[in-house]
DNA sequence: GCCAACGTTGGC
DNA sequence: GCCAACGTTGGC
């Protein structure tokens, strides 16, 4: 079973839409990053656990944890022109892009910051914290999970 | 809103 | 295949 962290703008898509959700289950399209896709496409198993983290908005951080719910995908997204994923260059016949069902699991008791997250000794070595990183996929260690779990409770 | 860092594109 | 230009991401 693997760990896995999703960044998403809240103004976009947040927990609180997470949580209206019908089954509190969303579609995660929309990854265009060749190394995202092929974690989605490859590494993904239903049974995972993700942290849904918020970015780009006034509080970052780690928000919630969801559970993966399927195999990787296509994304219907990228074949649909009025969508703004839409991607003409992906084939119907070898879709170039794919996607996961996710789940509420629960949001976290507060929101894990950014700026907490970068304190922590233990999480030095995240990817999210490396400088530069854009990856809105990334894979977290259970050592990670673990240690951003146990922020929780200070 | 700014801007640094990165991935992608496209000319050659 | 190189690499400069461009667009995007995302923290601040």
């Amino acid at each position: 079973m693997a760990y896995w962290l999703m960044k998403s703008e809240p103004s976009v898509f947040g927990l609180h839409d997470l949580e209206r959700a019908p089954d509190r289950r969303t579609h995660w399209d929309g990854v265009r990053n060749y190394q995202a896709r092929n974690w989605l496409r490859d590494v993904f198993r239903p049974g995972d656990l993700a942290f849904l983290y918020h970015s780009n908005a006034a509080a970052t951080g780690v928000a919630a944890i969801m559970e993966v719910m399927s195999e990787g995908y296509p994304d219907p997204s990228a074949f649909l022109s009025d969508d703004p994923h839409h991607d003409p260059k992906s084939d119907p016949a070898n879709p170039t892009w794919y996607c996961v069902d996710l789940q509420l699991v629960r949001p976290l008791t507060r929101l894990i910051g950014l700026a907490e997250i970068k304190q922590n000794p233990q999480l030095a070595s995240m990817l999210l914290v490396r400088p530069g990183n854009r990856l809105s996929v990334m894979p977290v260690t259970a050592e990670e999970w673990a240690a951003v779990l146990a922020m929780e409770q200070a």
